[in-house]
RNA sequence: GCCGGGAUGGGGUAGUCUGGUAUCCUGUGGGACUGUGGAUCCCUAGACCCGAGUUCAAAUCUCGGUCCCGGCCCCA
């Protein structure tokens, strides 16, 4: 006991029940993506470093997992998913119709403190929509993290939608850019409009431009908000304008205008949009992202893209905490042989059963009746079937239904049919007739999955 | 990197202040029970996070570490 290996820090491991939530909520979010026409891809859990470091500078090595392999090259687990996609992209898939429409979902990993929401190994969900720069590419990107959060069943999430580029013209007009832009637009994003002033004042922007920047990232609400950016009549607002007005159409729901989103990153050039959950507490934010432009650092040409990510493990803690109902998995069936000459046919029949695609499970333990009831009712099984010496004379097995705990004699030619029916299979061998033959012995239960 | 709260069988807990044989619930395995109580009763196994120190004696006190929870920093 003494010597049990512990988990390394920041990693969990997921018991059945729990992955059972997990690869639900995964479904959902896989199949509304495919609805919206985006096919998955997968990367490299580890990449070189160096795909990290140009995008995000060499200080977050810090945060990486980073090693170095036998052959001496510097590799780390990823951080995230879009570099490697835009890597990916830039490797193999130019030649693709554009613009091409890609969804993956998998695990990426950060040293960080762990805390509420915040793992080093943590799961990511996301899409990214290369190839266009245009108002309907960032709609449908949005409308696609929204649709996921709806489908999956999440309440009360806000959609906040804002463009970085109307931010950024005032702050070109006025000759900051680049580092020092960052910084700036950093300060905004945490709301520390103070310190925002001191460098925006340090970078002798006028106190005109600084009072219209520090307004518009205040500004947030119904998209007539924009009509406040009167001052301000840049492409950036009309492209919003664009954005908002298709995203009304499709008819996305929870949306909020809001200029304040800022995200600090220097290859965000457009609209960039989070969902937060407002319940969560301090790690809030489920999900992030706009347009930017990375495949030119990569080595490619410059090309235009959307996308976003979703935290997978927060937005589970989400839907936890508003206590999601998620559909139970059950075995269909538990063979239990009364004595041991009858253990061969009981995996003869779990065989046939199983190769009917009804799920089965067989008494593995050698336990007593009574044990084998009791653990069929505590694995959560929906039939028992019991096989004694008086009926295997006439070629029959008692069908239990432990949910009800009825009881009927059943001859082992018509098990597979019959189950394949209470299932909800269609049977091979039609004979549609036994269902009506035997339907009001048992009752079915309705929630046959 | 910083601040706070924690850690006792698989899960949940009592005991810790005030040092002395570790409590109860639940779950696991078995039995009563050899063909029908998913009930009941009984039995068995199973723990003081790790290391050092103080002490006749440490789950308990002291120090160091690990991990968990929450909050900062950060969050690509």
């Amino acid at each position: 006991m003494d010597q049990m290996i512990q988990r390394p820090r920041g990693t969990r491991d997921f018991a059945p029940d729990e992955m059972e939530k997990r690869r639900y909520i995964e479904s959902l979010m896989r199949k509304e993506a495919e609805i919206f026409g985006f096919r998955e891809i997968a990367t490299p859990i580890f990449e070189h470093a160096e795909l990290f470091t140009i995008k995000s500078g060499p200080g977050i090595l810090e945060e990486m997992y980073a090693f170095k392999d036998k052959g001496g090259r510097e590799l780390t687990l990823r951080p995230e998913l879009t570099a490697p996609v835009m890597r990916f992209f830039v490797n193999e898939l130019t030649d693709m119709p554009r613009p091409l429409k890609l969804y993956y979902m998998g695990p990426c990993f950060r040293y960080e403190r762990p805390q509420s929401g915040r793992f080093r190994e943590f799961y990511q969900f996301g899409a990214e929509l290369i190839g266009a720069k245009n108002p309907e590419s960032d709609a449908e990107i949005i409308s696609l993290a929204s649709s996921i959060m709806k489908k999956i069943g999440l309440r009360d999430y806000k959609v906040r939608i804002g463009h970085i580029g109307i931010l950024r013209d005032i702050l070109r007009k006025e000759g900051v850019e680049g580092e020092n832009a960052s910084l700036i637009l950093q300060k905004l994003d945490k709301k520390m409009y103070d310190e925002a002033r001191v460098v925006m004042e340090e970078k002798g922007m006028s106190e005109a431009s600084i009072k219209e920047i520090i307004g518009i990232t205040k500004i947030s609400g119904q998209q007539s908000v924009l009509k406040e950016l009167q001052s301000f009549k840049g492409e950036a607002k009309e492209y919003l304008s664009q954005v908002m007005e298709i995203l009304e159409i499709l008819g996305i729901e929870n949306l909020l205008v809001d200029l304040g989103v800022v995200r600090g990153l220097d290859y965000y050039t457009g609209v960039v949009f989070e969902i937060e959950v407002p319940s969560l507490g301090a790690e809030k934010q489920v999900c992030g992202g706009g347009s930017y432009s990375l495949a030119e650092l990569f080595g490619g040409e410059k090309v235009f893209s959307t996308g976003f990510a979703i935290g997978f493990d927060r937005t589970l803690i989400a839907l936890e905490k508003q206590k999601i109902e998620i559909p139970k998995k059950r075995v269909d069936v538990y063979v239990i042989p009364l004595t041991e000459e009858l253990r061969g046919k009981a995996f003869e029949i779990t065989a046939r059963l199983r190769s009917n695609e009804i799920s089965t499970d067989v008494d593995l333990m050698r336990r007593s009746l009574q044990k084998n009831l009791k653990y069929a009712a505590s694995i959560g099984v929906r039939y028992a079937i019991i096989l004694g010496e008086r009926e295997m004379e006439k070629n029959i097995v008692l069908l239990r239904d432990m949910d009800t705990g009825e009881q009927v004699p059943i001859a082992i030619t018509e098990l597979t049919e019959w189950l394949a029916h209470a299932r909800g299979i269609a049977p091979e061998a039609a004979g549609g007739d036994t269902k009506k033959r035997l339907g009001g012995k048992l009752s079915r239960p309705s929630d046959a999955s």
